[in-house]
DNA sequence: TATAATGTTTACAAAACTGTAACAAAACTT
DNA sequence: AAGTTTTGTTACAGTTTTGTAAACATTATA
């Protein structure tokens, strides 16, 4: 999987450099604009290596729907437009236009990058994962894959369950009956330290992550402190 | 372009019948679940002609969350998650686990289907592609011969369709009842160690490369490790 | 601090799962 | 119609997984 280009078009410094940082730090290499007419020059230029345009609508001279427009005619890359003013927030037409997202700032780069996934990984069907990772932790339920660290483990079929059923409910308590019922089935019937042992291997199994299943005394158990 | 057919699957019946309305005159068929256990079972019958899941979060039964993960599992079919209150918005968990929207209630047809369409322009037709490889094996489905290091290998009818089942699905694990579904047919009564047999079968058909069909215990089979 | 309540760990037998072989029914060929 | 191939089921054995009880440890409570 080679690196990402996305290309920054915005004209608040700051949206820039905040973003940029984090895309940076996702993996991505990006490029920078501050207003429509150096967008569209950078994009005739670079047009190959695009990966994505992350593009403001409001912007000096050219506006971002023109912006998208243009690019629109020149090229496939997938574009996401964003908007701070809610009187600019005309999703339907940002759509129409060619837009292949559109969002509202103020926008949490976490939400933007998942976005900006879910978005290659339509385009790109290959490499469509379903993870979700904590920490050093990672579980592909399509693959049924546990890593820690990159690290592959093996766990039993409650055992696997068991921890997405934990980290699907990050954060939350869930008690011994709710994992009883989820993992075990609802009418099953069997003692409630059962899930304790089941616990306990599973900690064994994750090793120092272990310590983010964490025991609530009297309650449950929760994931993540 | 021929007909999309979208999956509603909501427990609110005013929202299904303002939603259905709205696509049917967009142009759209529309099929309906309101829980997802019955989305499920929708899902693995008409699996072939969907190409569109809206699915609401807040389910009886089953929530959507994991209605999500399952069709995930065996389908690329887009999937737009739906969500009414705000604490069930993580919006990058529905993302991570493959949705390809995430919306919150209330959503205004309009946008939605803009968003449906924007999701469907993304798509490009599948070119469907006749010829699988992997490693030294290679399945030409035109001509339905499979060869093993360029040497051609006779497999039953029932061999072939599952190992192009499971080479179309490379890297995710598929349970015994989504192969029997697949492959003997949605309303096929029969044991499920049938699949045991064909696919013990199948791997001493492929010899050394029958070990890329791995067992996955409790939970089913999958291609390549 | 003593006692009660709750959670953890260990050990082991029971249960569940899978691979394989054998067999008979069904489907297909000739 | 006889022979061949494909198919579904069953049974058995080896292995892994699982549930339970009991001992042990920890935390709360009086």
């Amino acid at each position: 999987m080679d690196k990402k280009t996305v290309l920054i078009v915005d004209d608040e410094k700051n949206i820039r450099i905040l973003l940029k940082d984090f895309l940076e730090r996702e993996g991505f290499s990006v490029l920078e604009a501050q207003d429509g007419r150096q967008a569209l020059e950078l994009f005739n230029e670079k047009c190959e290596e695009l990966n994505l345009v992350l593009l403001d609508v409001m912007l000096p001279e050219l506006d971002g729907w023109t912006v998208c427009r243009e690019i629109r005619k020149l090229s496939k890359v997938p574009i996401v437009m964003l908007t701070a003013r809610s009187e600019d927030f005309d999703e339907v037409h940002g759509l129409e236009i060619g837009a292949d997202d559109y969002v509202k700032k103020p926008v949490k780069p976490t939400t933007l990058v998942a976005r900006i996934n879910a978005l290659f990984r339509r385009i790109e069907p290959d490499e469509s994962k379903t993870v979700m990772s904590y920490d050093g932790l990672e579980i592909d339920d399509s693959s049924h894959v546990v890593k820690i660290d990159c690290q592959e483990i093996a766990l039993s079929p409650k055992e696997y369950t068991l921890l997405v059923l934990l980290v699907e409910n990050k954060g939350k308590v869930i008690s011994r009956e709710q994992l009883l019922n989820q993992v075990w089935g609802y009418n099953y019937y069997g003692g409630l330290r059962t899930v304790d042992t089941h616990i306990n291997r599973l900690r064994m199994k994750l090793g120092s992550k272990g310590e983010a299943i964490n025991t609530i005394r009297g309650f449950g158990y929760k994931f993540e402190g």
